[in-house]
RNA sequence: GGCCCCAUGGUCAAGAGGUUAAGACACGGCCCUUUCACGGCUGUAACAGGGGUUCGAAUCCCCUUGGGGUCACCA
């Protein structure tokens, strides 16, 4: 009987979601529905020094607003609990010494001084530094001596010298490493915490994780982990090494250089469908050509063969192009929910219907923070250049558009009904009757309207939004300047 | 630098010995049209280079080149 598939995403808590972390996060959650197995959450908190406060709220908000939902967690228990593993500190001592009795580690008492100055010698001499097992000649009394008086003490791995170690990845394929490539590892650090190499094995183990998916980063320590599991003769679990996600540039994002998270992608104004959408297409790809994929389109489609091997550079445009088709293909009250606290912000005029201006926003934004600077003609007629009542292919003068504007102020200021139905009729029926293009009498118009070469929607529909009493105002105000001018 | 991995248009990518080498973004053109968008149509653009294997290589092998990763008491 095969056992259920068990995934984890095992973040540590920086208050920073990389987008690269996301997208493991996600194929991670893939990786189990698509097999109807388990999503778990740990923390992984085991470096005390690099604690940030409300991090792991950043973690839970953001699998939440992506709609990945852990089967178990932290927040939300589970039988494997605790999932935080500050909390399990005390579970991996234990394992550090039986490793030491069986030979498979060692206790270390080197001090950072000692360490660094290595380093140094080496880095002097151009070499690649390992630790030189200095401590693993320590006799059986010296150990017991040094820890009796409570010097502080590492348990390092002990890793063969000879021969080579390979294990199998599902993305990779066979992957071959020299064992004398690799350092006898920190398993537990001098403060009793255990490393992140160390923990993880462990918690994988426990947790009872079958699919071990993570970024291609950690394919050459690997190795490493799998001689633990050997050590403690576990079962290894399935490696899914996912390729990185790089900058347009090919150098790696990273939180230092104000690379966007997650969070900074919503304040953007991108929504967490559209990146989710596409992120999951970094690295991997459906067997049909469709590119819209909901989560659960996503969680059906998804399949571990169809992950590619090479990084992937992070485009902003294609994720653009993602969030304005969310955008366009959303009803118009999502869309005016979504967009009201920008234009809320924005449109200062009260007489404003912002339900109107959404509908003319809708097909027009591709980001939401796009949406303020397109409606501020809306708040007042600002003082504007006369030459943009002159367009070539409208074929307009200012001669034509102050006669057209005219035309339309008369035929305007008789209308009662102001709605966008009868200001069509009669402003279409005036350029007939005048034998005008169409153009030629709502290129002025709308021009006249906003005071903006361009707009979203036409002369109609910034009359029905204006109004009837600001509309006939700065209609008399185009009349009048261009008057002046001619 | 050692070791590991990768290599199809500017970008994401399909392709798993025989294809006119898909599709999408971006870019250009045309159409629609009351500006701008939306929508529709369309165009430019790729197998890094060199050797093999084969009747035949984008597909398999080797080398070169390029890119990335990794070498912490970080995760």
């Amino acid at each position: 009987m095969k056992r259920q598939v068990r995934t984890r995403f095992a973040p540590s808590p920086t208050g920073y979601m990389h987008i690269g972390n996301l997208r493991t996060a996600l194929y991670e959650y893939l990786v189990a529905k698509s097999m109807g197995g388990k999503f778990i959450l740990r923390i992984e908190d085991t470096d005390q020094e690099r604690l940030v406060e409300g991090a792991t709220d950043v973690i839970y908000n953001t699998l939440k607003l992506c709609g990945m939902h852990h089967d178990e967690g932290p927040d939300i228990g589970g039988p494997y609990a605790p999932y935080v593993q500050s909390e399990r500190k005390d579970t991996y001592k234990p394992f550090a010494e039986e490793l030491v009795e069986k030979g498979h580690a060692y206790y270390c008492f080197c001090t950072k001084e000692r360490l660094d100055q290595l380093r140094t010698e080496c880095e002097a001499k151009n070499e690649t530094f390992m630790y030189d097992r200095h401590c693993l000649s320590l006799s059986k009394a010296e150990i017991e001596e040094k820890l009796k008086s409570g010097v502080p003490y590492v348990i390092r791995q002990k890793m063969p010298r000879e021969g080579v170690t390979s294990f199998e990845d599902a993305v990779y394929g066979t992957i071959t490493i020299q064992n004398n490539m690799l350092e006898d590892q920190i398993l537990l650090k001098s403060d009793g915490l255990p490393t992140y190499n160390f923990a993880n094995v462990i918690d994988d183990h426990l947790m009872d994780i079958t699919h071990v998916v993570r970024g291609s980063e950690y394919l050459s320590s690997t190795p490493k982990y799998n001689l633990l599991y050997q050590a403690f003769g576990w079962d290894i679990p399935v490696y899914i090494h996912l390729p990185l996600i790089i900058k347009p540039d090919g150098s790696k994002i990273s939180k230092r250089k104000g690379d966007a998270g997650f969070e900074d992608l919503l304040k953007m104004g991108y929504l967490p469908e559209a990146i989710i959408n596409y992120i999951a297409l970094l690295g991997w790809s459906p067997d049909s050509n469709q590119e819209m994929f909901t989560l659960e389109e996503l969680e059906k489609a998804f399949d571990i063969t169809s992950i590619s091997k090479s990084p992937a550079a992070f485009d902003i445009d294609k994720l653009k192009w993602f969030n304005a088709q969310y955008i366009r293909n959303m009803g118009p009250e999502e869309f005016h929910d979504l967009a009201l606290p920008y234009l809320s912000e924005a449109v200062t005029n009260r007489n404003i219907d912002l339900k109107k201006v959404s509908k003319i926003l809708q097909a027009r934004t591709e980001v939401l923070t796009e949406i303020p600077s397109k409606v501020g003609f809306l708040n007042e007629l600002c003082h504007y250049d006369l030459s943009i009542y002159v367009h070539k292919k409208m074929k307009t003068t200012l001669e034509i558009a102050l006669s057209s504007l005219k035309a339309a102020l008369s035929v305007l200021e008789e209308t009662s009904e102001w709605t966008e139905e009868i200001l069509h009729d009669k402003l279409i029926n005036l350029a007939a009757k005048l034998e005008i293009k169409n153009g030629q009498m709502l290129w002025p118009v709308r021009t006249a309207l906003s005071g903006w070469a361009v707009t979203p929607g036409g002369a109609i529909e910034l009359a029905d939004i204006l109004g009837k009493d600001e509309s006939v105002r700065r209609i008399k105000i185009g009349i009048e300047r261009l008057e002046e001018s001619l």
